[in-house]
DNA sequence: CTCTTGACCGACG
DNA sequence: CCGTCGGCCAAGA
């Protein structure tokens, strides 16, 4: 069974382009709220039933860190640099200019 | 229903 | 830059 907030979640997910990266708490503004949202997202994700099909490796921290994810943030991070995207001390680069903001 | 935990965010010092 | 505090969402026990 999946909840209507999981399914709003996913389906940000699969919106972010490749290449691009969006944050937690631009997932939890679509939906209507901030900050507090944004780690029931984390949690969401995190028991993700989509683990294949979702790209949640592009969904990052608000200041352009990696974060957390449940294979390893390492693993994260290798995904994100095959993309194109430059990371560097747990930061992405050019994270501004990489950030694909959903509205 | 109550309590705890979490892949978070923003503000403050 | 780094540590700390408040916030009050969602899911599981």
């Amino acid at each position: 069974m999946i909840a209507n907030f999981q399914e709003k979640v996913y389906s940000l997910c699969k919106r972010v382009p490749e290449g691009k990266v969006t944050t937690y708490g631009e997932i939890a503004k679509s939906i209507g709220k901030t900050g507090l949202l944004s780690r029931a997202v984390g949690n969401a994700l995190n028991k993700n039933p989509y683990a294949p099909v979702i790209p949640c490796h592009r969904v990052v921290k608000s200041d352009g860190s990696i974060g957390g994810f449940a294979s390893g943030s390492r693993k994260k991070i290798n995904l994100l640099r095959k993309e194109g995207i430059s990371i560097k001390n747990n930061k992405i680069i050019d994270f501004k200019k990489r950030l694909y903001r959903l509205k």
